[in-house]
DNA sequence: ATTTTTATTGAAAATCTTTTTCATTGTAAA
DNA sequence: TTTACAATGAAAAAGATTTTCAATAAAAAT
């Protein structure tokens, strides 16, 4: 949802602020569904038809590098980012209409530690995924 | 591991038992880190060298739609793939050797019914994955 | 304001991965 | 055996992503 701020993180690190990266921060931001990059490329280019492909790339790079967005795993491709507002969290996938919603579930610690025990790893990372319908598609068949 | 099980349920759901198909079996069963289509093929090929990339992407697509073995999600690429040997369970895979293991997390029940009641969401599917080092690779830097 | 530096851009080409096509081969059933 | 047709591998096609490169534009220096 912050466009302006995603383009100020970008200008703190040292990259410049361009009418195309301008259009794409705009298009992910905007958008509450998983995007492709060919998905940001078209809807991008509405506003800002001169954009490359190319830079729709390097610029989804720079946000996930910078943690603003996230990669969405799916069963059909895992080439999707989503906004990633507020630091780790977890995805609930609507399997229709692709809403993705977050939350957190801080009652994991409970089973981490059982798998630290039982196995000898360290855990560093998880992903945790949840798909199912969103409200609004239980109702529309 | 059962390879030979493997085999079997690939007959049983009507597919023809070749030697091509064998190598990629073999090979998938014996190895307890995900493996890409193109690692098969290079692995497979040490035993039996007639066998062709297609034949491996078109082995994996029977395997995975037979619950036989399941794909693996990482954040450099998702198109490797593991035996999965009994029914749904969660990874937890070391980030420095490969080596996958398998647990399962039945106390997530509660952490979804939350979610349920706060999304309005219905849950059909969900994935877990951890990451970390395993014990091997803890000590040796 | 103007100039200078250099990151960024988009088009085209190159790379990689995956899928399709198709004539040939090998498996399983008759 | 013979027959039917699923399965194979090579080559081509299709897709996705990355690299290359000359031109452009943003920010810094003047």
């Amino acid at each position: 949802m912050p466009a302006q701020t995603w383009l100020t993180a970008l200008q703190e690190n040292g990259y410049r602020l361009t009418a195309s990266r301008r259009a794409v921060v705009e298009t992910v931001a905007a958008t509450h569904r998983a995007l492709t990059p060919l998905e940001v490329f078209d809807l991008a280019r509405e506003s800002h038809p001169e954009l490359g492909l190319v830079t729709v790339y390097r610029t989804l790079e720079k946000l996930e590098e910078l943690h603003l967005i996230q990669r969405v795993h799916q069963p059909h491709g895992c080439q999707a980012f989503i906004s990633a507002s507020q630091g780790h969290q977890h995805l609930l996938l609507c399997r229709k209409c692709g809403q993705v919603i977050f939350f957190d579930g801080d009652n994991l610690d409970g089973l981490f530690e059982r798998v630290i025990q039982d196995s000898g790893y360290t855990i560093q990372e998880h992903w945790l995924q949840l798909f199912g319908l969103c409200p609004a598609c239980q109702t529309t068949p």
